[in-house]
DNA sequence: AATTTATATTCGCATAAGCGAATGGATATT
DNA sequence: AATATCCATTCGCTTATGCGAATATAAATT
């Protein structure tokens, strides 16, 4: 399939900004070890029910999460594993960033 | 540094909302291979100076960007080239996703 | 069919984000 | 010191985002 590359920017854009919210970021790390109910996902965030399920609803509309029903219960899961690794390299190279001091956050500006 | 994980867990997601914008996306590919000033970043994305400032202050204080004046001008620069390498692989991941048909956009929901 | 359980959606609201136009500030040049 | 260049910031505005409460829908159970 033939894959535009203003396209692939946007969609590059749309999941990183998926990804930038903290309690999606985490609900990505629930779903690391496989697939979850919604039920246990608001038990693991400690949020209200509609809040979870706006969340998944968004990563699953930008392709990361992907459902399936089992009786009332419907189970996410991460459309693909790999998401988690490159999560994982980024908040690795983050955590060196700032143990370094260098690049750190808000960086002074020239004056 | 000591690094505490609910931080850590708050910085990522901020870094990645400050890449979930398609021009702060182009902004960092633009830094890819060394430091410009304001003006070219300006020609490049051919968006309003004050825009393009707006974004590279987000950047900037995000930690992802650092500064250097020299004259009148301005270089930026990527704080930690690795950066690129992570948004290089997700792209990859991405661009596969949406060839192979799974993990599409928009997934359906179950009914 | 009524009830229960599990999940999604709607609604109203408050806050955040992004934009262009205009303005301000710093440095270099003359 | 006046001017020009480069960049940052402010302002008013519009749109997007996130939230909780309430409501709707779907499947299973009785």
């Amino acid at each position: 399939m033939r894959v535009n590359l203003d396209e692939l920017e946007l969609l590059h854009s749309k999941v990183c900004r998926s990804v930038g919210d903290v309690r999606r970021l985490q609900l990505l790390y629930a779903l690391e070890a496989g697939s979850l109910p919604v039920n246990t996902l608001v038990g693991i965030l400690d949020v209200p029910q509609p809040t979870v399920s706006r969340h998944l609803s968004i990563l699953r509309q930008n392709g990361l999460l992907k459902t399936e029903r089992s009786g009332t219960q419907i189970f996410y899961s991460l459309c693909d594993p790999r998401i988690i690794g490159i999560l994982d390299n980024m908040r690795q190279v983050l955590h060196e960033m700032v143990e370094h001091q260098s690049g750190q956050l808000d960086n002074p500006p020239i004056e």
